[in-house]
DNA sequence: GTAGTTTATCGCTCCACGGTAGTATAGCGA
DNA sequence: TCGCTATACTACCGTGGAGCGATAAACTAC
């Protein structure tokens, strides 16, 4: 009992998880999610913290936004952007375990390989 | 308390991360791993289930391949693939969820509202 | 051997998307 | 009013990937 459903999707639904799946494939939006992890910041903040262009930061910033991911404040010229969707964390931590788990095998595997 | 870490991730560990949710990204791929929901079948059997071309499927079942997500066994002229990382429905449940609560919250909001 | 079946791969077109530069808009201070 | 800052928007380029047809490779049956 690993405590998920295994409940078949329809076509649509299959869609929106396709698509939420895809707001996560890039690294500069996880690294922006990370970033935000203490809390709302600015577009400012942001891009101090990753590096990043200011045009792409804010480009990442509305696809996770029109994703549901996020949240946008404005006060002033500043854009405050905060997490809404928690369960981001959760994902990124299963695929985590999901991806150790796995190279501790393959490192097993590898150990257990005898030297020819 | 919501379960997960909430540790931050390096750089190189963001991009497997992100690697991991794009192979997930593409509804066809989605649709290949619940056809393999309930065991292993081959390209052909998948071909027929998923409507897809033969060529594509092929394609997105290497991808899941490589990703780790999905295993092959040969035997003869077919190849059986099979689930190997059970951590993906998770994955998806997590999601759907996720979905359905904001779908949930749209619709209250918009019912909450009082028509002109 | 040939023919048929199954799968993988190649080449191609087309589209989506990331990165970047430049520009527009809005608010704030002198 | 005139800058200055912060953010968003637009246009462009290049790349990556999906979809498709055709082909190649491996195996089976005759």
């Amino acid at each position: 009992m690993t405590g998920y459903t295994k409940r078949r999707l329809s076509g649509a639904a299959l869609g929106k998880v396709a698509e939420r799946f895809k707001a996560l494939s890039e690294p500069m939006r996880l690294r922006l999610l990370y970033a935000l992890m203490d809390g709302e910041k600015t577009v400012s903040e942001l891009v101090g913290e990753t590096g990043g262009v200011q045009a792409n930061v804010s480009k990442h910033l509305s696809v996770l936004l029109d994703a549901g991911i996020l949240g946008r404040r404005k006060q002033g010229t500043s854009a405050y952007y905060r997490i809404v969707d928690e369960s981001i964390f959760e994902l990124c931590d299963l695929v985590c375990g999901s991806i150790h788990d796995r190279l501790a095998a393959e490192l097993a595997e590898f150990s257990a390989t005898p030297r020819s």
